[in-house]
DNA sequence: CCAATTAATTCTACAATGTAGTATTAATAT
DNA sequence: ATATTAATACTACATTGTAGAATTAATTGG
């Protein structure tokens, strides 16, 4: 079977959860990506690409203990699997290659 | 209307195309696609992609001229607009922010 | 000039990913 | 127990990815 690409919402998904390392669950993981990426981020996507995401063996979970705050449900966990991180990785090559040499803006040269 | 992503393959098709400049036509993108990300791209999937890349104002086209060559039907030219040069742009950016302290695997610090 | 050949694009159909909104669940506090 | 809160799950539809077959348009040889 050939390798597919990552989706682009699924690779920013990925990265995201990596930066948060071990605090990486649904809530964070928009928070981040809303903040990251300047816009908005539906709840429902989040979530619907994390079980997709997961049902590939690219990500791997684990149910959070219940915390003395005020409420709420307890928080399932992500981590990226070692499958997850060579697509990732693979993402990112093919499109490092691209890019190469190619220069859309001139920078500025000096001030 | 808040600005969607481009998915991966778009992109991959818009800079094929920036690569190959005043060359960039169905056949040279998909030869230049396969050799620089190392898998196949059948011939459907790039075609449906110029054209609702097209669509959306991402690319422009124009219609090459027969060329004296054994045969075939004439080129359709791509280039990538103003509006897409700008959309690969914020993708790129989107991308390199995720992936700012991310270190996935330990470059050999020697050989 | 017409049939064969060639180079290229278009068409059709379905799968995977993107996206949003609403509903539900599970926990805590009163 | 009931209200409140934090979080996840469900449902539905739009967009993008993908493949293969069909079609078109050009050239050349006879």
């Amino acid at each position: 079977m050939q390798e597919k690409y990552l989706g682009e919402f699924e690779q920013m998904v990925m990265l995201a959860i990596l930066k948060l390392a071990d605090n990486a669950y649904g809530v964070s993981i928009r928070e981040l990506l809303i903040d990251a990426i300047g816009r908005d981020v539906s709840v429902g996507a989040l979530y619907t690409t994390l079980e997709r995401l997961e049902k590939k063996g690219l990500l791997t979970s684990s149910q959070g203990e219940a915390i003395a705050k005020r409420g709420g449900r307890a928080k399932k966990f992500y981590a990226v699997s070692g499958q997850g991180k060579q697509a990732l990785n693979r993402s990112k090559n093919a499109l490092e290659t691209l890019w190469q040499g190619i220069q859309l803006k001139q920078k500025a040269l000096y001030a």
